[in-house]
DNA sequence: TATTGTTATACTCTATAACTATA
DNA sequence: TATAGTTATAGAGTATAACAATA
């Protein structure tokens, strides 16, 4: 059990919020940059946010349809359609039907697919390490501690950036 | 100095990026969330997250121009007006002509703008004690401190949200 | 001539709902 | 009849540039 259970809201604390210096203010700066950054760094490799995002979940788990993507990720099918559509015409995945029900596509990464995801972690390595270059390794898995004990207690959903 | 000066790039590293769990995605994934949860708070003010930007901007200083406020959010200054005309038809600004330079419209809170803005005040408090719930008060500090370094680090812009 | 605020236009995103093919 | 995927459409949001008033 913490120490401290609240942190009390007090006037001095409102103060501080009206200057900008909350928690929640600082989490939404910082994170609103490091998305800025990542696109600009994926900006390369000839991919958006949103491509990068599926090419990266069609890799963690081959085979599945574009709809249970589009669950997991959080978007209408709809829009998958385009996503998987610029992914297959830039040769990254394919859509095979699916042989016991042949209305669905299955997802696969192609050769060149791979490829692409190898070099789209190497940049999240380099994009990780950006984030963590002011910190030492004790406090970044602190700080990772703390955010994921945010994340819990938010319900912040398992490897999906919910707004890309 | 550190003791350890950068967390090293290493293989295992890249599987755990890999499976979503780095600091950067998860500021992302926290900083996102952040935004969504406050969107959502305020929306009963009658407000949307910009327009409480600005609103919050002018309560923090007033009788700034709009390209003032324009450049400090972040936003072309086309952008501002449509805000700016909302918030004066809600009755919480006015714009007065600038008495040295007629061309500009300087922003100004009205009394039903200041009641406002506190009731802002205390939505932004209990927002933020929810994002800090988890959390004791010395690990909050912690926190904020770990989130302030890499905010510099990074050169995040003070008091802005860029994104909004 | 330059600048502040405003308006107009064109463009991008997005959600929604028709539509088709399979089941 | 229901579902996976696709396409069409209409609406919102945005940047850009033209414009009017003032400097």
């Amino acid at each position: 059990m913490p120490r401290t259970p609240h942190p009390k809201p007090t006037p001095a604390r409102r103060d501080e919020l009206f200057r900008g210096r909350g928690v929640a203010f600082l989490l939404s700066q910082v994170g609103a940059q490091v998305s800025r950054a990542w696109a600009e760094q994926i900006r390369p490799l000839g991919l958006d946010v949103r491509e990068a995002m599926l090419l990266w979940h069609v890799a963690r788990e081959e085979g599945r349809s574009q709809r249970e993507l589009a669950e997991v990720i959080g978007l209408p099918e709809s829009r998958i359609v385009g996503l998987v559509d610029s992914l297959e015409r830039l040769g990254l995945i394919e859509r095979r039907t699916g042989a016991t029900d042949r209305r669905t596509r299955q997802l696969h990464l192609t050769d060149s697919g791979r490829t692409r995801v190898d070099r789209l972690m190497s940049i999240a390595l380099e994009h990780d390490a950006s984030f963590s270059q002011s910190l030492t390794a004790e406090q970044r898995g602190l700080l990772i501690g703390l955010l994921e004990r945010i994340a819990r207690r938010q319900g912040v959903p398992e490897a999906v950036h919910p707004d890309f």
